[in-house]
DNA sequence: GGTACGAATGATAATCATTATCGTTATCAT
DNA sequence: ATGATAACGATAATGATTATCATTCGTACC
């Protein structure tokens, strides 16, 4: 069964305190910077098992794997491609209506991701 | 600009042949089967400037990109995590609501992807 | 408190898809 | 045909992630 270490607990506290999406690399350098250096392969393993566990949620990207809190509703990200910056949503709506797509072909929905790109607020303006 | 060389045609050929999405690697072995090597380097870059000329649409999914024809309308995928199999889908309310979603936060949408995982019919059946 | 066993750790090698490099070759406009 | 430039191929490099394996930790049980 999955032990909650110390150092996964750090992991934890890390991205609990936090409201940002976090990659494992960026995970690993907070933590040396706290002074709790831990080995960038316990820092997958940690953060793989606390999602695991359901204390962790992630979102696929195409070249890296990040990771959020978990305490929050289910929601989709809308990814600003210019300045990085990840607004979360929820539309209950667009989720019903993929449930129900999904029924319609037969499948068994066991998961989904919904990620738009972008130009946020604030870099549509710059531009 | 783009040059529609033999070897581009080749792939674009193999690909608007069938019905299928390919990654790389698998049109590379296609197009050795078919005695006509490439380079998998020109496979990736010939893939990418298809892509980039509209004449290929693609999927990013966690672990590598995979092709499929662009003559087809716009178009979301559901993947059976059990085969592998991908059946596409188009919902057009879906992509309204996406759309209104991102203005409503100032978001000037480039693109999306939505990507639904679960059990298709056949395999779900076998469970 | 001591012991045993499975889980976790850390250093590092391995993997795997993709991209970069660079010398050579093909393509196309003139 | 020629020159400019895009494409090619072999291969090295990259970068995120996973595997390996010896060591250490955590915990249940005596």
């Amino acid at each position: 069964m999955l032990r909650l270490t110390q150092h996964r607990q750090s992991i934890l506290d890390l991205i609990n305190a936090s409201n940002r999406h976090w990659d494992a690399d960026e995970v690993s350098r907070a933590l040396s910077d706290a002074g709790q250096a831990v080995g960038i392969a316990t820092v997958y393993r940690g953060l793989a098992a606390l999602e695991a566990a359901g204390l962790l949620d992630s979102i696929q990207l195409a070249d890296k794997k990040r990771y959020e809190r978990a305490d929050k509703a289910h929601h989709d990200h809308m990814i600003c491609t210019e300045c990085g910056h990840i607004e979360e949503f929820i539309h209950e709506t667009i989720e019903a209506l993929q449930l129900s797509a999904a029924k319609e072909r037969g499948f068994v929905l066991t998961g989904h991701q919904l990620t738009m790109f972008g130009r946020c607020k604030s870099c549509d303006k710059q531009e």
